[in-house]
DNA sequence: CAGGTCGTCTGAATCGTTTCACAACGGAGG
DNA sequence: CCTCCGTTGTGAAACGATTCAGACGACCTG
């Protein structure tokens, strides 16, 4: 059906070979030559076959992201980052939505192993699947992004979650909060864990117990559970609710802001919010949410670096970025007298 | 480096035919065999290289998802619709973003002839590229998403924007709104013209002419561009001033609430907002938007299914789907007598 | 017992590209 | 005129899986 080497070489009167260096090494054949070739190429609407060339290089033109969901901006701009350098790599990516289940992410391991990708940039499940060593083993870069690696022997670029959890508890501690809830999830994710340590540490350190911390930990990360978790705070008896939220990441402190908006809590003067990512969506609320800011695309940037690096061959010393994350206050933990500039 | 199947029927001491008997048609080999070469598979770790498969057959396990922006929760929510539709057909997704260039969009068709993949679907910028014609010609099936059909020889899934567009319009009529702005791009994408005609259409059967609409046309559907348009809208002399905007999309629509929050102006109660498509997020805002409801997973879903159907060869008869969207009122543009109740 | 059938396995051809040793040619230098 | 060299171009051998015609027994049947 479409045209092959061969059939260009034919037309242009020349041998595969010759079509081919006009294809990789177009300045050792003559300018005549080549001209011939490029209009057969032309005539016959001839396009390079990738598998064939995959086959013979060994290896495919693409690396493989595995990301823990799809509908979480988050990840969108991180694998924006990721694109933006793996195209100026003259490579493709292909994207995979593990959805935070160990299976989806084991197959789409093995569809990239199939593939014969460069490398694989994951933020795994909770637990590290054993197919990310078997991939290792066969000598593929995998990069982890937004966790931190396990070992020495291999690259991750992951942020400092117990300091991002520490900068929003003491954010609503110095602003008198005495009861705060931290609503993360059950999956387990280290991540998540972090945030939570620091948030019982700067507590501690404020408080010297642990009693001002109520934890919900509801399935999943999404809108709906942050809804869910902000209409049983409304429940709660007076005396024992909390007067704010830190949230596991942005798409749950907006569902926990919806649903106080709702039950008519005002927000931030009957209850502060503070979210975790900062998506563009925590900027664009109307009331617009504190969070924690990560370098979301520059996460994804980085990752793709170091694993272009290692993929290249050649020495590569094996990174363990951890960047540092800010507090990026807006409206939603702002009290009253801040907004004014009263004490 | 990494075990052939060549290596597998040595370690076996069986023929690569056989081998690859096991792989694809298990039935026909004999048990015994089958154990011994399932054993040699596990231990060298055999794993198939998907290159040389797509290059024996001719195409390879792919589909092509070329999206107008990545960043927009509408496209992920196609996105995903497509690989449910795509992973239980076995198929892997090559997710594109263009970002709504044309440039972009022409390198990604090009990158995904190359890889033979088994058909594109796309939601193609404003002029439809050539490439789009040339793999079509090429024999490569090519389905629309959110976008209608040229002509008769080709599937698109589309929704009525005129429709669409009549709905909002007709909407904010019926709510006494004599002023409406619509806010629109410039890059000519049909279906925000389509939208735009039929906001027209209302306006023009409600109060005869088109006095009532004031169009605005950023460079970019995004949330800065509601932003501005927003402020553009609050800086407008009282008598001139729209009391409500349609925007043509919802990201937009965040923005234009966003901005007019932040300028003091009462949404619904001072100014109206309608949004079209109706990602998650319009309904987490802290003022719900109401916004144009269109069948986001589901349009990808089939837009593949069409693909899958065509691809699979025998007959196939072009679809073109056009989906009717409905408006889904919300907060944002309900005035304060609704609310309670009364007229 | 010849001939046929069935189940199982083999081996070679094939897909389209890259790569590399080598051939052909022309010109420069001796 | 011969040799040497650089420039171009050739053609065949990979890469790894699939497929298909056919080999080979074993078994059945008339």
């Amino acid at each position: 059906m479409a045209a092959s080497i061969r059939d260009v070489a034919e037309h242009a009167g020349v041998s595969v070979g010759t079509v081919s260096n006009v294809l990789n090494r177009p300045d050792v054949v003559s300018a005549a030559t080549r001209e011939r070739v490029l209009d057969a190429i032309a005539a016959l609407g001839f396009v390079r076959n990738e598998s064939a060339r995959q086959l013979r290089a060994g290896h495919s033109r693409t690396i493989g992201l595995v990301v823990l969901d799809i509908a979480n901006p988050f990840f969108t701009d991180v694998a924006r980052g990721v694109e933006d350098v793996a195209n100026s790599a003259g490579l493709a990516v292909i994207l995979c939505n593990s959805d935070d289940r160990p299976e989806k992410e084991s197959a789409y391991l093995d569809v990239l192993a199939e593939q014969r990708v460069q490398g694989v940039l994951i933020t795994p499940t909770a637990e590290l699947s054993p197919h990310l060593q078997t991939l290792r083993r066969r000598g593929v870069p995998v990069v982890l992004v937004d966790r931190r690696a396990p070992g020495p022997d291999q690259c991750a670029v992951a942020v400092d979650d117990v300091l991002g959890g520490r900068l929003a508890a003491e954010h609503l501690l110095e602003r008198g909060h005495r009861r705060i809830a931290f609503i993360g999830g059950a999956s387990g994710l280290p991540q998540v864990q972090e945030r939570h340590a620091g948030i019982e540490t700067a507590v501690r350190d404020a408080t010297g117990g642990d009693d001002a911390l109520v934890v919900f930990s509801p399935e999943q990360l999404t809108v709906d559970a942050g809804r869910e978790a902000a209409a049983r705070i409304v429940g709660m008896p007076a005396a024992r609710r909390p007067t704010a939220a830190i949230c596991a990441n942005d798409l749950m402190a907006l569902g926990v802001l919806q649903e106080m908006v709702r039950q008519g809590v005002r927000v931030p003067d009957d209850f502060a919010i503070v979210g975790y990512d900062d998506i563009d969506f925590a900027a664009s609320a109307a009331v617009p949410l504190t969070s924690v800011r990560k370098p979301r695309q520059a996460l994804g940037s980085r990752a793709a670096e170091l694993l272009l690096d290692e993929a290249r061959g050649g020495e590569h010393a094996h990174v363990q970025e951890v960047v540092e994350p800010t507090l990026v206050v807006r409206e939603s933990s702002m009290v009253f007298r801040d907004r004014e500039g009263t004490p």
